[in-house]
DNA sequence: AACGCCATTTAACAATATTTAACAATTTTA
DNA sequence: TAAAATTGTTAAATATTGTTAAATGGCGTT
């Protein structure tokens, strides 16, 4: 579950904002009451996001967020800033902070901007895990990129959609790909016909595999596949 | 000076936004008043920003921006969308766009964050590309501005499609370039025909670069070419 | 305007990739 | 164990892409 710092003076709001978000957006939400509390409450613990309040009595909102950014420069940051406040604004983007919402706000705006930075962030990391290009396959060097498959000094070109499911098998080697997630994975629609489709790419890449005795593509019944290599 | 196209299917505001946008912000703007033409001024010019009303008569502003996404994944959008459209704000997050504003909204505030966004895409190395105009594609050099490709000595002059092409898949190379993608930005207009036209570039290209075996360009069925370079 | 030159498009046919169909083999269900 | 459902395999049908050549269109020159 997504960490969420909350850093709101009055306490209305504050409450109000953490049980929403809790309930509504299944974030765990820390609350504090000022920015002292708050830069306590950071260097504590890692959070995904934070959401700042400007106007607030010790210490205001920027400053704090001025003194995150010297621990964390990627955090993002919510700014929520009184109404006509421009310059508080432009100070916001100039610090960096990642968006800012102007009070009163409505509260599922306040959360659209919280998934929208949330997932602007996420894919940037999450992304690398995703992209690798090159797998080993028993004996066999897989380049999926490259659509191909080489074994001992020979090559064999792949068709796209075998590379596809290759390398979704290979993602998911000796685990259950299922069926379901193929499907969608590569044709987006898992009707009946383009599981026969799969079948016969299944069929074929069982024989490009097939001088590796070590390496093997076993069905689990009424689930999906999996690419054993010993 | 930063170019800004703005559709907005209002004339009053739009002139307002138009007039304000250029003298306050020094910003060039087209004012386009209905997403057809916005699109058809899109293609014709490249943008820093874009600012989409979202509630017009003939086509709506999202639609335009899923349109302008497939020529263009990386130009900065703000959707002008009406108070508590909160279903339509998601579909601008899930699009990719990068920022809204509720309607109806202070004028300084969209100065801001067209500021804020300008300032965020400035410096991403996306648009660094999108000016690039030298290419190193495995031995061979490609200068796109000169329309020629050279390899060792040898220079081997190419027409203004040939280079758009090879362009697009220098930008991508390694990953898949869409058929559509490709034939929007360059012939602005994904018809079967043109498709088949850009099959013959593509031939065209392919035996340029022939003398290369580290350079490949294979098809991805159904969707594109990826460049491989080794 | 008529000509040549070149870029681009269209047409025609070839080669590949994917889907569908047909039938066999296997696993589950009853 | 028989029937039903799922999967395996091969071949045919369809769709997409590759390649070459001919037709078209733009542009400068005469």
């Amino acid at each position: 579950m997504k960490k969420i710092l909350l850093v709101e003076d009055d306490p209305n709001l504050g409450l109000l904002l953490q049980d929403y978000l809790q309930l509504k957006g299944k974030f765990d939400v820390v609350l504090c009451k000022d920015g002292d509390e708050g830069l306590r409450a950071f260097t504590k613990q890692n959070y995904d996001l934070l959401i700042l309040d400007v106007m607030m009595p010790k210490k205001d909102g920027f400053t704090l967020g001025k003194e995150i950014r010297k621990i964390n420069s990627y955090v993002p940051i919510i700014f929520a800033t009184a109404k006509g406040m421009i310059e508080d604004k432009m100070q916001a983007f100039n610090l960096g902070g990642d968006d800012y919402i102007t009070k009163p706000f409505r509260i599922e705006e306040l959360l659209l901007r919280i998934n929208a930075l949330l997932k602007r962030t996420e894919n940037s990391e999450k992304k690398e895990e995703e992209k690798q290009s090159h797998f080993k396959v028993g004996k066999y060097e897989f380049d999926y990129t490259g659509q191909i498959i080489s074994i001992d000094g020979t090559h064999q070109k792949l068709s796209t959609k075998e590379a596809e499911l290759l390398r979704l098998l290979c993602l998911r080697k000796n685990e259950v790909l299922t069926r379901e997630e193929a499907l969608l994975n590569i044709w987006h629609d898992d009707n009946y016909f383009n599981g026969r489709s799969m079948d016969v790419f299944l069929s074929k890449i069982r024989k490009y595999l097939k001088d590796d005795p070590n390496v093997e593509i076993i069905n689990v019944h009424g689930r999906g596949y999996k690419l054993l290599i010993n």
